[in-house]
DNA sequence: AGACCTTTGAAGCTG
DNA sequence: CAGCTTCAAAGGTCT
């Protein structure tokens, strides 16, 4: 049943014409750092970003500064990302401002400075981004150190090029072809992420690189080893026997070997 | 409740 | 240093 869905999604996206490349093999393509491309028509990516989109009119330094945005050096690139991100991007309905959003006031902020900064890189240890905001409040004097450890607030990894992407696209994508299953979904932007052409993916790896420098800035200590491990796996061998074919995969389906694309999955075409 | 699936890219880890 | 591993997002599915 899952998999006649997905079939037709698959189907459906058949005609939906690739923005460039159709038909050609995907091409790795190196992280492109060009200051200077052109930031027409990009639509929300980021929450991060659309805090400086249209219909607001792109923020000066004060502006920020006046929503509590930490700042600690006013560098060059900084003021290229706003450049870059504002005015361009649309809206999606189901989005939300990473500064207003109640989950977002975390209270906790950067290490040594307590005015908090409201990042959606900070999300409560319970992973997902909850709707209540994190009551830091609400922790006893009786709590161990082990539970408050386990209670801090963690820093998400800033989000890479394809990750952007997909955060854009998602909803399009969803609404074209009526699957919600993100292992589907993720199969068909993966494909148009290679059908896209250099200056498009540069726009993206682009964004990529403003998000990690505003998150360094934001969280100087920070280390990607600091989320290492937090994600419990049920072991290691089992994590690799599902990435190898061991498990079911997102068809709900036992595949042969993972390296084997799924046989209805049209290679000339996504 | 939380891991898994699935994708790419960045970064950490290991030999 | 090359190659492997983990984690970012997402939401349905499964344990």
């Amino acid at each position: 049943m899952y998999k006649e869905t997905v079939y037709s999604a698959f189907n459906l996206l058949m005609h939906y014409p690739p923005h460039s490349g159709a038909g050609q093999p995907p091409q790795p393509q190196p992280p492109l750092h060009k200051a200077s491309q052109p930031h027409h028509g990009v639509p929300q990516l980021s929450p991060l970003y659309e805090h400086f989109s249209s219909p607001h009119p792109t923020p000066t330094p004060t502006d920020i500064s006046q929503k509590q945005v930490h700042r600690p050096l006013q560098t060059p690139d900084l003021s290229g990302f706003y450049s870059l991100t504002s005015g361009s991007m649309g809206q999606l309905p189901h989005t939300v401002s990473w500064f207003t959003h109640p989950s977002l006031m975390l209270g906790s902020g950067v290490p040594g400075h307590p005015a908090a900064i409201p990042h959606p890189a900070i999300v409560p240890p319970s992973g997902k981004q909850e709707l209540q905001p994190y009551d830091r409040t609400l922790k006893t004097q009786t709590e161990s150190k082990a539970e408050k450890e386990a209670k801090k607030p963690t820093i998400k990894k800033p989000l890479n090029a394809f990750m952007l992407y997909m955060k854009e696209m998602r909803a399009k994508v969803i609404a074209e072809c009526t699957l919600k299953e993100s292992a589907a979904i993720n199969q068909i932007l993966g494909r148009r992420w290679h059908a896209l052409s250099r200056e498009e993916q540069a726009k993206y790896y682009e964004l990529a690189r403003k998000e990690r420098q505003l998150h360094m800035q934001l969280y100087p200590g920070w280390s990607a080893r600091d989320n290492y491990g937090k994600k419990k796996r049920r072991s290691r061998e089992k994590h690799q026997e599902s990435n190898t074919g061991g498990k079911r995969n997102a068809f709900g389906t036992y595949p042969e070997k993972a390296a084997t694309p799924a046989p209805f999955l049209p290679m000339t075409v996504l």
